[in-house]
DNA sequence: TACATTTGCTTAGGTTGCAAAGTAAATTTA
DNA sequence: TAAATTTACTTTGCAACCTAAGCAAATGTA
């Protein structure tokens, strides 16, 4: 293990938000497919429906604000929740560009068995770790996406 | 805007360190594939000319446990760095089993072009948060990462 | 030496994501 | 009202992941 450059440690790309914002993200994944695969809900969907239960009957752009992806990737997201007949999918009346997706039956009774499911996965990532911490971790984080995001130079 | 659930806000799925680290993962990707497309390296080619700058002539298997993915997505990762001209992968003559990943010329000497702008995507990243705040983070992201991995329950 | 296991690489197939370009409906502008 | 622009959705094609299953070389065991 070679370690020179050990005074700008904090910017050392091996221990970066960036690089621990990648692995983390696959493990929260990970640990959350495999707690609601017997539902037969993939991570990818669950991201969709944790968004619905909040507010149902929202656009496809309105979904993908929220859940943080583009329209391109939600098309083939709701699409897949449709036939697994998790939402279902229909033209706005008011405004006939809009597609409105709303839960079906099916889905709003998967909240309550997959909401604690995600609690779990929270409580064990965060074992050990002090409030105060976890506060400081998720301001430094919000700000990083900010300084990356908003302010495009 | 539904506002129930105040108590446990530090669970909050919207604001949890498993949502953040996966728009913060999407954002660093993208700010830094920005800068170093004029290079023709893709930010996942750069993953693994990180790795090799600092030690060359690994394995493939020991390539992947340091970028932190599986070996099937190192092959594709590494054919891909051997097409751009960027790295030779040759059998190793004491192990046939191994695959002996080596840079280029070529490759080395786009070390001290990339590198900088690495550190220019944290910096941009980092601007505005304490220090302090950032070792806290850090800190925090090991944490949850060991929690979600080592200790598979 | 023969058989079983481990290790490292590869292939095949699927998921989640993006950008770019295209379509259709609504809105703004002239 | 006609033309230009904007908005929302879609399609296409690609990147970067993964798991599962398989193969071949090395190693361990009997």
């Amino acid at each position: 293990m070679t370690k020179k450059q050990k005074k700008s440690a904090y910017l050392d790309p091996l221990h970066s938000i960036g690089y621990l914002s990648r692995i983390n993200f696959r493990a929260f994944n990970k640990a959350l497919e495999q707690l609601i695969a017997p539902h037969k809900v993939s991570q990818g969907q669950w991201r969709f429906l944790r968004v619905l239960w909040e507010e149902n009957g929202l656009t496809q752009k309105d979904l993908s604000d929220r859940v943080g992806i583009t329209e391109a990737t939600t098309v083939n997201g709701v699409l897949g929740l449709e036939e697994a007949g998790l939402v279902t999918r229909r033209k706005s009346k008011v405004d006939a560009r809009k597609m409105m997706v709303r839960l079906t039956p099916k889905a709003r009774s998967l909240r309550n068995k997959l909401i604690p499911m995600v609690v779990k996965v929270n409580e064990q990532a965060l074992k050990g770790i002090k409030k105060k911490d976890i506060v400081v971790a998720r301001r430094v984080l919000t700000q990083t996406f900010n300084n990356l995001t908003s302010e495009d130079d």
